[in-house]
DNA sequence: CTTATAAGTTTAATAATATTAAACTATTAT
DNA sequence: ATAATAGTTTAATATTATTAAACTTATAAG
């Protein structure tokens, strides 16, 4: 089951990410955008204001992201971040030798979420931007890479829901997937070939933590028919992401003791 | 009225907060915290991490904090960080001066805000940490700073509902508030005599935004004792606070284009 | 290895709540 | 001064969240 009320809630502090919201959003532009009605959505509003997550000016009316919510990214970096500090020089390294998408991606439950990324430097760009999503597993580098060597049982978590047909090409059925799982194993990497987004290709690799458990993935995406048309193109990327995914790898298991959690 | 499963989403989130919450955090603690039963826990936590604000962890099941909620801090540092940053050492100023606990505070809607504060070098130390609540205004020198320079129709709007009693001083009758926010405007700061604490005497200077109305304040809290003990001590923290009010106000002067609004 | 205990999950009935439309107020524009 | 628009409040009721109980899974004890 579901809780509408707080589903409704999250779509619109959604909205204030999504949107600019430095100067503030009227009761009407929510309700418009979100097909609320407004006595409903202010209802809302007033709970979330008495709560400290948005409130609402004064004069103009118009709500606000509360000051509250700087807290928790303090407490997430707290947690977190150093991780990410230290893998964006290692994925600078990769758009800088190649130009493409680069991609730091992690889990969060059954979700693949991106936690950092580079765009593509050329004129002919692909991009799939930031990631917060369940059923994307599958059809990703970055996913299969952190698939392929999790434990069967936290695989069967997070493919329990029906595999998403995002492009023809996405593998959507669960033998197959296994199949290509088992192949990701022996060749140390994951592709992506057009399975997400047409006319792009992905390569990823996986990155492990001090138990040996994956947990993090870099991906660099680039324009299919470069990787048709040059041959050598391809394994200067696998080098390049190879190369700093063990880097990465290699930091993270010095700086964890073991058991810590590692919250993305 | 008030959404109840959004009021209770929030209390969540705040548990979040308040609490370690890097090693996860799970459905029964927080039930046992916040009175729910846990099969209406469970349906609310299922919601939340579907909308990624948190997610459980797929073996330990315990509850995290999502990275989603790290983005709500850049966007929010982006919309006015630079303030605080500012202001800041011009608090140490006034710490540094007097020893004494130093508070930036502001509001959003009707709640009294902590923007960021010093705390005390003294042994005997007075604090009421960060505050985020409606009904402070008519209690405290920050809140009495901002509210005296305030126009009518604001004033009204924070002072809608009950005047609340925090110690034997604070002021409840609406008529003699109003008395005190004429003096304040005389004087050019505020003071709580133990309004908001018992033992606890704090000094107050507003803040003005490029339109010359208050925006923040800055108060400095001491033991009641010294103030009564030693005259000049209560000078001398008037001269350091209302120092540092009237530049961090210049800044904000130089920095902000007419209209811009100031989401603290 | 078996059983017991505790934590988490699912279900479906129903008690409780959020939603709604309509009336009202306040603000802004003409 | 009037109209139009946005926001707020209300109270009836349809919808939804809550509940207890059954169930599953994981962990601990015997």
């Amino acid at each position: 089951m579901s809780v509408k009320s707080i589903s409704k809630t999250m779509d619109t502090l959604d909205y204030f990410l999504e949107s600019d919201s430095s100067k503030g959003i009227s009761l009407k532009e929510i309700c418009d955008h979100l097909g609320f009605k407004k006595s409903a959505a202010h209802h809302m509003l007033a709970t979330i204001c008495d709560k400290g997550y948005l409130y609402q000016d004064l004069k103009s009316k118009k709500y606000f992201l509360g000051s509250k919510l700087k807290k928790f990214g303090e407490v997430i970096d707290l947690n977190a971040n150093s991780f990410i500090n230290f893998a964006d020089p290692f994925l600078k390294k990769i758009n800088d030798a190649t130009g493409e998408a680069v991609h730091l991606a992690s889990f969060e439950g059954t979700k693949l979420i991106t936690l950092s990324m580079l765009e593509s430097t050329h004129p002919v760009r692909v991009d799939h931007g930031f990631l917060n999503k369940d059923n994307a597993f599958h059809a990703t580098a970055s996913g299969k890479a952190m698939l392929a060597y999790m434990s069967d049982a936290s695989q069967k978590k997070i493919l329990k829901n029906k595999l998403e047909k995002f492009t023809s090409f996405t593998i959507t059925n669960a033998k197959q997937l296994s199949e290509e799982l088992k192949k990701i194993k022996k060749n140390g990497f994951s592709t992506d070939d057009e399975e997400f987004q047409p006319g792009v290709f992905c390569v990823g690799y996986p990155i492990f933590d001090n138990e040996n458990k994956p947990f993090a993935s870099i991906s660099c995406s680039s324009p299919k028919f470069k990787i048709t048309s040059d041959k050598k193109y391809l394994d200067k990327i696998k080098n390049s992401v190879k190369f700093s995914a063990l880097e990465i790898g290699k930091y993270f298991k010095k700086t964890r003791k073991k058991g810590d959690k590692h919250a993305a």
